[in-house]
DNA sequence: GATTAGTTACTGTGATCACGATTAGGGACT
DNA sequence: AGTCCCTAATCGTGATCACAGTAACTAATC
């Protein structure tokens, strides 16, 4: 499973490519949190930072500094031996998760209502409609890209420079979980929050719009710790074994 | 300003010094966090990566990994040409900054006293008291110091692995702007919040103990805008440079 | 055949260097 | 005296290397 994305495929042998300041870093940073909220990595994958960076076809450097900034985000854990690895959430630690992301993202859609303009409920149903489609064709990776999207177009609409960093680490947090757990096969979308949240946005209230953010995020929760209580086993909350780079 | 701490004084040029693991970046880390809530640095500050690394006597890259986990928690920003700086604080910044404190540390604050046990009323009382005495000393570097103590004795007794790292972001985003303004002459300190928390935990009363943070957070949070109103032009809140991602 | 000891491969860490870009400073010319 | 250009110092970045600790694997011994 080599290449993680489509990043500077070139040998690393090769002469010096032409990098006019630090993209090197920032891509791989862009291309460890897309592969993080996509699912590419398991809870409990361990990274090696030379396998990592080969793979990558750079070196160490960028590697290191990227895996650093993920772990000061909390969305990779440091292990006792300076490895690091992605977390394993315990339900405890889901839960929390889950309630302060209520909280925040729930403040963050009342400013998006209270300050965005009518355009972003074309974007909305854009959006939700792609999602529907993905839904009837079961694709479930789809699914998740565009409910991140929906989320984060009202996130954005917010403007603030300090909700947004911490919902996103939030996201990346709980996002190799909840891809684990969408995956599986007793799974119904509840597309009833979308809905709530484009009629809000529509009437430009931001009570309604809050409140509709809870009941969706509230739903995915309860379906989360639903999973997390059925795949107690061999899901991602048990000790699963390594999986290959 | 040379040496932020009493970290390794030792010439670098000297032998192999004894290095069981990362302790390094880790006490370099440290020492800049506790620098920049302590206010060594003023908001603006731009850092050099080999002059801190010399005037900490180590090399570039334990200071290179700390910086960049800073950047990551958005404690540090990083300009243009890939330096880093404190961040000058807009008064929206600093009003949106305040506005999540007020969620997220009374939700702490909540499920402390839900959880805690009673001994945390002898160590807040003991803080409290200290922090009245370096009050009608003026010895403003301590009362905050231990205001902030005051404050994380409450939120590491609520034992959560997902609000403290948002606690301390945010403390460490505003940690330079506040050292800077209530080092000013005209600075009463209202402690009613923390008489009210108190009481609080002692009746162990988790609704009163959120209203009274918020009342305290709130308090702060006044005197700061009004601060930030004061010093327009000479203070941390004057032309604010661009905000790099 | 099971256990243990020894060796080998691999881990992150810290230090150092080359590179290109940016910046500040000084000298010369108008 | 003012302005402009050139140079030198400094910046972060990426690459590479030595080191120490650890884990795994192999081989020898009981």
């Amino acid at each position: 499973m080599n290449k993680l994305g489509d990043l500077a495929g070139e040998a690393p042998s090769s002469e010096h490519p032409k990098r006019s300041r630090s993209v090197v870093q920032d891509q791989v940073l862009a291309n460890l949190k897309d592969a993080l909220m996509s699912g590419v990595f398991l809870p409990g994958h361990v990274f090696s930072l030379r396998k990592l960076a080969s793979s990558l076809g750079t070196s160490a450097m960028p590697v290191r500094e990227s895996l650093n900034r993920l772990v000061a985000a909390h969305a990779l854990e440091e292990l006792p031996n300076g490895s690091v690895r992605v977390p394993k959430l315990s339900a405890k630690g889901l839960k929390e998760i889950f309630e302060i992301r209520l909280s925040i993202e729930a403040i963050a859609t009342r400013i998006a209502c209270e300050t965005v303009g009518p355009s972003i409920v074309r974007d909305l149903r854009e959006i939700n409609d792609a999602l529907l489609k993905s839904l009837k064709a079961m694709n479930m990776t789809e699914v998740l890209r565009l409910n991140q999207k929906f989320h984060f177009t009202i996130y954005e609409a917010a403007d603030s420079e300090v909700l947004m960093p911490i919902i996103e680490s939030l996201w990346l947090r709980c996002g190799p979980t909840m891809y684990y757990s969408f995956n599986s096969p007793n799974n119904l979308w509840d597309n009833s929050g979308h809905r709530l949240l484009q009629d809000a946005f529509k009437k430009k209230d931001p009570e309604a719009a809050q409140s509709a953010m809870v009941l969706d995020i509230g739903k995915t929760r309860d379906f989360l710790i639903n999973q997390a209580s059925i795949e107690q086993k061999a899901g991602p909350f048990a000790s699963l074994g390594k999986v290959a780079v």
